[in-house]
DNA sequence: TTGAAAGCGCTAACAC
DNA sequence: GTGTTAGCGCTTTCAA
């Protein structure tokens, strides 16, 4: 189990070990047959670099800490497959550091990354809250952000133009022939009041009323949009199409109005916000409005290297724009 | 940017850094009232240990590999949220690599995580190939395999009874009433072998006939599901269940079935196997077996953790067992 | 072109 | 109880 180092290998190969370093670095004050030589002599002994002993005199770890909420989540999870891959592409590795349910342990597990010497931290944040929270540490480290939720910090982040998304589909929606929409969901932090502004300021432009739908303690999830449609269902319903804040939101409302006999798009049109990949199932179908997640994963590692190569100050708010998907839950009246 | 080490820290106490360090370690060989006042120094001056340094030294990096043909899929997303929760709660940190779409990465990855001197590696192989293929690497470290795709190997695995699996599952449609029953879905690794074992078990013992349906070249994918039954119901149908052999094959013929006027449960009851997050959705509500996730996450860190601290030689094969998910695809004859 | 040696931040063995 | 020091494996000046 003991692994072979430079050492091993310069003494088998009778030079320093100053030498062999040279020529797996590619240094070019080496002779070219003394580094033949020696590549051809790692490779037999089977010598891998030792990265931590090199992190340790490079004072750079080559390593980048991934912190989500939760990585069973389908957009984190997506998220972070194409930010590895994107990473790695670039020399990186990830730490991958589930924030879990609580404030507290974001803060932890930032912790834990900037001990571990990370070279830069990709974030999407719990709440709003976050930033202030783990303040004191991203100083010390370069950091992106992923989401909108702290909009007027001096923080870099990528987000999707969440607020264009909900312009787009009530857009879309009215072009369709409604006039009577109702925006169902969240409106609690930056991202949602943001979806929130989109609806409105297309309302406005187009002369449609206004119309809101929430309970004061909405989350995300399918259970909780089917507890909230139940509730909204048993009132007279006096519109023709429904936004929900969130595909998982929309989802619930589905539920719900298949329980109730509401049949969805023949009553009601629906669309929905995030385009996990729930909505491309079977039977669902759901239209939605697609947060590029690839693109934002690329775009948030092509920032941190930014930082991290280059020691760029200052930060970037980069915002993506989504777009809409259609699928079989809108018709045309 | 510079971070305070503990030489920083021991100069501000008037202490040598050895001092420094063993106040933080806990040791019991220093005076307690020596030990707060550096502690308390340490935390004033916001001193973080360097792991990097540490695990120099120590030869040990409580780090664990995980590998996962891509952390972009619902079962291994959740999991590697298991997986790292325990891990932290071990003290170990994850670093997370997809081994993408082809043989020939899975090995990088294996290679860089070495390199990167992981204490142990968590992987959920590509396919029957990846033992021999990263077995070079692979003997150099505690590893722990997540799949039965190399049930005959001297290599420690954790993996749900795929056999008993469906057993379980034809045996309930067996008691629904069900006397013709047909196979759905590939057969080709050893998992898939498997599977279809566990049904043919019971066809035996219950004395059904076998009927499978797969084509050559079968994936797991919705997709393809969906192609398969399409060709499938265009033979006449004379079964009154299908087992599919993964979830995602079942919703691909649910939709195939949707599409042709087939009802189901009906004309026809399907069960399906995996009980990936899709199958409990509203308006699939697919009848499933269940692989425990959390639980195979968290054996297979204990049993890497098992072998890293203790040393411990040898493989274990952990069988965990699969549960029956009922929902709305079976229905009584 | 190559070798010698310092030093990255830390732990632990050995002195005192 | 506390200080001194070697050394983990590597990169990189500085000499030769």
């Amino acid at each position: 189990m003991k692994s072979v180092t430079l050492k091993d290998v310069a003494k088998a190969a009778g030079v320093s070990y100053a030498t062999v370093s040279r020529a797996l670095s590619g240094s070019p004050q080496i002779g070219s047959d003394t580094r033949e030589r020696i590549i051809k002599l790692c490779d037999e002994m089977g010598y891998t670099t030792n990265y931590v002993a090199r992190s340790m005199v490079m004072k750079k770890t080559d390593l980048i800490g991934l912190v989500v909420p939760s990585i069973d989540n389908q957009f984190m999870s997506e998220l972070a497959y194409y930010a590895e891959m994107s990473a790695r592409a670039h020399g990186y590795n990830i730490m991958l550091c589930n924030s879990g349910p609580d404030l507290k342990q974001e803060k932890t597990v930032v912790k834990i990354l900037l001990g571990r010497q990370v070279d830069g931290i990709l974030i999407v944040p719990q709440s709003p809250k976050t930033y202030e929270n783990i303040k004191a540490y991203t100083d010390q480290v370069p950091t992106v952000f992923v989401s909108e939720n702290l909009r007027d910090q001096p923080q870099s982040y990528v987000a999707a133009d969440n607020s264009r998304g909900t312009y787009i589909g009530t857009k879309y929606l009215y072009d369709l022939g409604h006039r009577d929409i109702l925006y169902f969901g969240r409106r609690h932090s930056t991202t949602h009041q943001l979806r929130a502004e989109g609806y409105m300021k297309a309302c406005q432009e187009l002369g449609l009323k206004q119309r809101f739908y929430n309970s004061e303690y909405s989350r995300s999830s399918i259970a909780h949009g089917y507890e909230m449609a139940k509730e909204l269902f048993s009132h007279p319903i006096d519109y023709t199409a429904v936004f929900a804040s969130t595909d998982s939101n929309a989802l619930g409302l589905l539920k719900a109005a298949d329980e109730m006999h509401i049949s969805i798009p023949d009553q009601l049109s629906l669309i929905g916000f995030d385009n996990i990949s729930a909505t491309s199932l079977p039977r669902l179908e759901l239209t939605t409005i697609e947060q590029p997640k690839r693109n934002m994963a690329i775009q948030a590692v092509d920032m941190l290297r930014d930082k991290i190569e280059n020691g760029t100050q200052g930060y970037v708010h980069q915002i993506l724009l989504p777009t809409l998907i259609k699928r079989s839950t809108c018709r045309a009246l």
